[in-house]
DNA sequence: CATACACTTGCATGATGACGCAAATACGCA
DNA sequence: TGCGTATTTGCGTCATCATGCAAGTGTATG
């Protein structure tokens, strides 16, 4: 899905074409930026990159002040939205930073709104939207 | 802000050192993906993209089915977080993407995520956090 | 000036979510 | 098997926020 095929094709459906191209409405998905959003698990995350190896949860607990059950619950959604990746070691649960897909995940966006941008697209078929 | 200094010089405090390093824990500022969490935000802000030119309220509130009041609060908390920019022409009010903004906000934080992938940092001082 | 249009704001409501505490589960170890 | 540690889950509470409707503000046009 990310690394679809970006040759050039004749007659793409809309769909397909926004796809190939990384067109915002595709690349621009919330859910990332859900996981994102809170101050708590912003901290979490720059704690677990920052650290460079996978981090069990007791060990992020201690990067901010709320209760260890919280972060374990920050972290499993983390890992849900792909921001994280999950490793078990006996009991101790290792959250790792999920470099390569996020780091993607941002140049894709960001990709999609520089193609968007004024000198690029200008002014289009019209329409808004 | 956006364009801080960034040429070298020795004895750097922490704080500064992040800024002009990219580190992640400055430049994972939750307000930006606040404002793109959203689902109707996130089509508010593709329509505009694509769209090119500055849209009015009216136009963009076309691209999905809530109120235009509600549009109009959307628009304007995007603006607030530095997503778009407002421009008035008579009684319409135009909005438009910050192209180079968000985008360079984006590639900064693939940058620090790049730089405390495993690869670049490996196991640090020990201690996470 | 009166009217229509574009947009914003006040207010109430419902939904979502972050948090802490306590209990439960999972696992290693003696 | 019993205990201690690590993590998860249930539950109640509080805060935030998205939404719609109605009313208000500002501006062009007759």
């Amino acid at each position: 899905m990310m690394t679809q095929i970006r040759k050039h094709q004749p007659s793409l459906t809309p769909k397909l074409a926004a796809r190939r191209s990384g067109a915002i409405d595709v690349v621009l998905d919330p859910a990332l930026f859900k996981a994102l959003a809170d101050s708590t698990r912003a901290v979490l995350v720059a704690c677990i990159a920052k650290c460079g190896r996978g981090c069990s949860v007791g060990e992020v607990a201690e990067c901010c002040s709320v209760d260890v059950s919280v972060v374990s619950r920050h972290l499993a959604l983390l890992a849900r939205a792909g921001v994280l990746e999950v490793s078990k070691q006996g009991r101790t649960v290792r959250y790792q930073v999920r470099y390569t897909d996020v780091s993607r995940s941002l140049r894709a966006l960001a990709d999609a709104i520089d193609e968007c941008g004024p000198t690029s697209c200008g002014a289009r078929d019209g329409g808004c939207c």
